[in-house]
DNA sequence: CGTGGTGTTGAATGACCTCAAGACAAGTGG
DNA sequence: CCACTTGTCTTGAGGTCATTCAACACCACG
């Protein structure tokens, strides 16, 4: 369709790194990547664990240095969208500049919803909500329909996604081991108690309106 | 232009609530207000504090059931625009919705960024970015050359902004009257040393593009 | 002149961090 | 096959930043 050929690449790689002139986006074919920001002081803010199928960097977009950096998680292959034939896409289709536009908006209700995660809820609850949201979006991708899956991060990296210290996630982690509400065994994570997760992860059902809701009986392209 | 006549409400009003059909997104003439969302547990974050010329409730627009509550912070006069006459011009006009679709993406980039300074600075960095980015924004309005502007928030309304307690909020103040970075008489502010609160606040500088810099040669409405 | 919202300050508590050490697994080169 | 390394996980002890609770001051407002 619109990208350039897929890629492969290992793990550890970087796509495109904070501060570059953002000249492409890029379509996740298979495998995990990580946005971060990183702060004057070397910390590092995982703004976004990214699953096959997303659009990435594409908040770049309104700048002249990309803001965030993208880091393969796993071994990934991607395909990069130019920006200029992305822009004629949009120009001549106003139902794809719609969905563009209302995907970018259910990006932002995500970071308002993380925001107050990380703001004003405790640790184990902006972890318990984590696992739901992988969940949740692993389900959506047709992945295992029993209450676990592979989660090929590290404390450390789950940290920074949490702003927390991957000393404490590994802590939470035990915990919740404890207390019945998850096992894990290597990356392998298994919720024994979705309910209880969810009641205690303060996170909201949000119901998505069908793409362009509002937008009817409009020229195609 | 696209909006209904201007109204006026006086502080404390509610423009629309969270979990309300989302049917109109709102200018904003003159005022603040304040974009919240309510967690389970009875906690707010004040996903945005809006300043005139905002557009307000954009986020909802993907959602059945709007996720913010939109609260005046002082007395305002705005001007609603239903959704289907957006979906008009978005349809009509390539270049409006390319503008939008940027106008979006700078908001999901300083929602990153408050992530990070939320997930990842002291309480200290938090007010010093909130107090540069409310003074970065008037200027762009025009107001206040000299570095001194109304701040029209209670100390609770910034903690739940920045994930901080009113308390808190009020101690870092203080530690900022007393190390010379700031006054603060009723709810004027002025900044005494912009240069070391900007150098305390791990704030990023961002550049945005002009509006649809990849966006080239293509008819308008 | 009360009254309610907001600001201010102290004392005690707590959630999370820092620092440090060790365990464990997966590679890598000998 | 075995050191050896490297990255990650795990756990403890102690410290800190921010919270909670509580009391009081200060306006603005009726």
């Amino acid at each position: 369709m619109l990208g350039e050929p897929p890629a492969s690449l290992p793990r550890h790689a970087v796509l495109r790194r904070e501060g570059e002139a953002p000249r492409h986006i890029y379509l996740l074919l298979s495998g995990w990547v990580g946005a971060s920001v990183l702060l004057p002081g070397g910390e590092r803010q995982i703004v976004k664990f990214h699953l096959p199928g997303d659009m990435l960097g594409t908040p770049s977009m309104c700048l002249a240095q990309a803001a965030d950096t993208l880091t393969a998680l796993t071994p990934v292959t991607i395909s990069r969208v130019p920006l200029a034939a992305f822009g004629a896409l949009f120009a001549s289709s106003p139902r794809f500049a719609a969905a563009m536009f209302l995907s970018v908006q259910r990006e932002r209700v995500a970071l308002m919803d993380r925001l107050a995660a990380v703001g004003r809820t405790p640790a184990i609850a902006r972890v318990a909500a984590l696992l739901l949201d992988v969940e949740e979006r692993l389900r959506a991708l047709g992945r295992a329909g029993d209450d676990s899956f592979d989660l090929p991060l590290t404390q450390e990296q789950i940290g920074d996604h949490l702003g927390l210290t991957a000393v404490h996630v590994n802590r939470v982690f035990r915990q919740m081991g404890e207390t019945g509400l998850v096992t894990r065994e290597r990356q392998r994570i298994v919720l024994l108690d979705p309910a209880r997760l969810r009641s205690m992860s303060a996170r909201q059902q949000r119901v998505m309106t069908k793409d362009a809701g509002w937008m009817l009986g409009d020229a195609d392209a």
